[in-house]
DNA sequence: CCCGATTGTCACCAAATTGTAACAATTCAG
DNA sequence: CTGAATTGTTACAATTTGGTGACAATCGGG
């Protein structure tokens, strides 16, 4: 039983390779030329996933993704949306949109593949497993808001991102390279120091439970993989 | 412990660039000029990565591509493709044909060598064992934590290395002047003697089963095969 | 266009880590 | 048993590493 995506986008070849590789990979794929045609389509269709090119003629991928959102019977299938530029991505994930990942174009069709897997698996599961949990620190990736002690504090884009992969990967270390390279992406000339900065500020804002974002000397960082009060 | 790199590339600049690139990122690196030498190169090599031009006289680097992905034996390498046009064309031939990732002329170094890592790493996920087991000492990697009866302990960079190549090389000995290179890197102007203090801080770190890291006088150190209570 | 929030960088400091040298203990050959 | 070679131990200085606060650049909203 193979899931099922529609992708919207207009430019014919990124279409066809991003349907080839979803193909490949098992997944039955639906493309749409255009915004318009596209709405009705994936209300019909109910897609598991829908692949959003953020560029579109007539209706804006933005504007697809935020009517999807906003119907309640279409809100819970996730997104993912292609993008040209690297700005943009903030405004994408963060705030009025609700989609559920990003892939900067051009992309790695490995990556791009394995995020589709990531977020198609992360709900079939069912809709709980969107919540990232360590101890007393949760993280709600589709209202990206993130709590400690049930309260939420309030996190900028980077330490959200920072903060999420931490906390999927509980346990293991990240080197600081690594960090940079999936929270900045591959074309950030980025000094791996700022991590550091970026840590401690995430420990301010996680008050007394900053203290479990540790650091491994000559590593990296991790977040505990269990927590007291957990 | 390093990942083989072979870079296919005619050019020789391009070659040269890549190739210290790589080298300065601990690759160890094997460049080929022309297609028709680096299949059975890299048959018989069975590297960790092959980056390729798709531009080579004689046999084109789709074509080598195409090759290594229908063999059932190289299939599983990863592939890296260099281009020198941005062409759309191009990449979509080249993922067709099963390139992981690519990367358009000219390029950033920075960019390559964080692309590089991510496809590497991708693969040796899983390939290497995470968790070295020796009696009642075990090593996580991916954590990079050392538990005695199951209790962490506290190492350091160099004695996590340390241990870590001694439990992988269980039962044989290894020399100072192998240690020396593979723990502190090849060309590491330490002292010998050097190793037998961190030998030392491990031993009292491992407690009571210090002593069954062995000096083998003349020669070197090892970890016995069997440990009690294995 | 201005203002506040966010973000990347830098310089400085404290602390952990690490290499080395000096000395003690042990082993081994004869 | 003696002495040379080898290894264990200890202490210490040099280096590396990460935390911290300050600051400038940039971005987005109003």
């Amino acid at each position: 039983m193979s899931e099922k995506i529609i992708v919207v986008d207009d430019e014919v070849d990124v279409a066809d390779l991003v349907s080839f590789h979803l193909k490949k990979a098992k997944y039955e794929v639906i493309t749409v030329a255009d915004g318009a045609t596209a709405l009705p389509l994936i209300r019909a269709e109910n897609p598991n996933l829908v692949v959003l090119d953020l560029m579109l003629p007539g209706i804006s991928g933005l504007e697809i993704c935020r009517a999807l959102k906003s119907d309640p019977k279409t809100a819970p299938i996730p997104v993912i949306m292609l993008t040209a530029k690297a700005d943009e991505v903030d405004r994408i994930v963060g705030f009025e949109l609700g989609a559920d990942d990003y892939v900067v174009k051009p992309f790695s069709p490995r990556e791009f593949v394995l995020r589709v897997n990531a977020v198609v698996r992360r709900n079939a599961a069912g809709a709980a497993a969107d919540r990232l949990v360590a101890g007393q620190i949760a993280v709600d990736r589709t209202k990206h808001a993130v709590t400690v002690e049930g309260k939420p504090i309030d996190c900028t884009a980077t330490e959200f991102k920072l903060i999420s992969i931490l906390i999927e990967r509980r346990g293991r270390v990240q080197s600081r390279d690594r960090l940079l390279s999936d929270v900045w992406g591959y074309e950030a000339a980025i000094d791996t120091r700022t991590v550091d900065t970026h840590m401690r500020r995430l420990r301010e804002k996680l008050g007394k439970y900053g203290s479990y974002l540790e650091t491994v000397r000559g590593f990296g960082y991790r977040i505990c993989e269990d927590l007291p009060g957990a």
